[in-house]
DNA sequence: TCTGGGGTCCTAGGACCC
DNA sequence: TCTGGGGTCCTAGGACCC
């Protein structure tokens, strides 16, 4: 029977933060979205502060994420502003280049400890513990813990259990554990039911807030209600899904391991602006930057797309602003990895749904039907079969992205995507330093 | 003044075919 | 003078995740 773990960093953004000021850890700490716009991670003394007045109507019904009563999660920053203020609270804007640094030293500790490791987010890694001896999984797990703890200085919880599902909860639990650490598989069933009871379904993996409701609606109130309901009524009333969680949460597996991680199907590149848009020529200048942006991912990952979209839209919580959004999606005829020719078809895209006389908040790229370049299928009736592949282009897209990687991205670029990007690119106003990938922001210690 | 970005999977419904 | 039933493919939208 395979055992899961998951390696949770705590307030992973915010815990990064913290490792290079030591000094914030006896104080608030939050971390801004991209423009500054909401909190997108808080210590646990953030978390703590008395949220009462902001409660209401946090980002609307429209909103990716519902406001949960007990979160300062996705407040809107300057709504919370004034409390955060008063707190003393260190604030910071995202700062994703030294985020995903420390998340590779993370995951990189993390799979010392394993013989699998499947890396599932910026912060979280399952691990399989299959074959361990059972009594010694605890303390393993508290050592992995220690020593993230002692090299990098990020707190992490470890969940164990028999499914990804119980792993997961068993780390959401460990969170409030003394230790850190909880192991699911070395609970009797009567323990592990009594456990469950207290636990309100809505804080299982895949269950969310509409089928959270749904869910109650139906007495399925708790964990255990979820794992002892009957396993085909879910599958009828709910879906697939729904049956499949309530299977992990006894044990069996249902979700496999992926150690590789799987190409994307779709890319999308999407920026809301620092100020609102309103003229055309920095639009396409926005445009043909995502667009370089989401090629240079494609190529990444050694695809190619055949079809594009364009969106953009005006900002949906400026009520007094007339609103408009619209995408517009153009096949290619032949798959391609180009920057150059995405980038016209992006442009072109742009031309069919903008309308002058609108204020634009956010503009996006998306890059779906992706093969991978290898098993290409050229298509025989097209009017040039031998297309597979473009050497002249590929030459130049490698050059492009080799002198990006080492000199820093938009080193080199299209002159469509524009030189003066402060017209509308995000506003980061609160930025830490890049300590670990930056040789002019290192940290600096003064002896003496 | 100020509300993120990037994904996946599932399902329902329409178009089309036999 | 009758308006079935089953199948596939595609797309849009919903729900979930971090």
């Amino acid at each position: 029977m395979t055992i899961y773990a998951l390696v949770d960093g705590n307030s992973f953004y915010a815990s990064c933060q913290i490792a290079f000021q030591p000094g914030l850890v006896n104080r608030p700490v939050v971390v801004l979205s991209n423009n500054d716009g909401c909190i997108v991670a808080a210590n646990q003394i953030a978390k703590n502060l008395d949220l009462q007045h902001i409660k209401t109507n946090s980002m609307g019904s429209g909103g990716y994420h519902a406001a949960t009563p007990d979160s300062m999660m996705f407040q809107p920053f300057f709504k919370v502003a004034p409390l955060l203020k008063r707190y003393n609270t260190a604030v910071f804007s995202s700062n994703y280049e030294l985020y995903a640094d420390m998340s590779q030293r993370m995951h990189a500790i993390s799979a010392q400890f394993a013989t699998r490791q499947e890396i599932y987010s910026i912060d979280e890694s399952f691990l399989d513990f299959t074959g361990m001896p059972k009594e010694s999984l605890h303390s393993h797990a508290l050592a992995l813990k220690k020593r993230i703890a002692q090299w990098i200085g990020i707190p992490v919880a470890v969940g164990i259990g028999h499914s990804k599902t119980q792993a997961k909860l068993a780390n959401h639990l460990a969170k409030t554990n003394a230790d850190g650490v909880l192991d699911l598989t070395q609970m009797p069933e009567s323990a592990l039911d009594a456990l469950y009871k207290k636990v309100k379904v809505g804080k299982v993996w895949g269950i969310g807030k509409r089928l959270s409701e749904q869910l109650i609606n139906q007495e399925i109130k708790t964990v255990y209600d979820l794992k002892s309901a009957n396993s085909k009524t879910l599958r009828k009333r709910f879906s697939v899904n729904v049956e499949r969680i309530a299977l992990e949460l006894n044990g069996q597996a249902c979700f496999d391991f992926h150690e590789k991680p799987d190409n994307k199907q779709n890319i999308v590149s999407s920026r809301s602006f620092g100020q609102n848009v309103l003229d055309f020529t920095t639009m396409r200048e926005a445009v043909s930057s995502y667009t370089a942006t989401a090629a240079a991912k494609l190529r990444k990952q050694q695809s190619t797309c055949q079809a594009l979209t364009v969106f953009i839209n005006t900002p949906r919580y400026q009520t007094h602003l007339a609103q408009y959004q619209n995408q517009y999606t153009l096949p290619l005829i032949y798959p391609t990895d180009s920057t150059i020719l995405l980038t016209k078809i992006a442009l072109r895209a742009l031309q069919h749904i903008w309308y002058e006389g609108y204020e634009y908040q956010k503009a996006g790229v998306m890059l779906t039907n992706i093969q991978t370049k290898t098993n290409l299928q050229p298509d025989l009736f097209a009017p040039n079969p031998q297309y597979s592949g473009n050497p002249k282009s590929d030459n130049l897209m490698k050059a492009l992205d080799n002198i990006n990687q080492k000199m820093g991205k938009n080193t080199l670029q299209l002159a469509s995507s524009g030189l003066q990007k402060n017209r509308w690119q995000m506003n980061r106003n609160l930025m830490s330093k890049r300590y670990t990938t930056r040789w002019e922001e290192l940290l600096k210690a003064y002896a003496g």
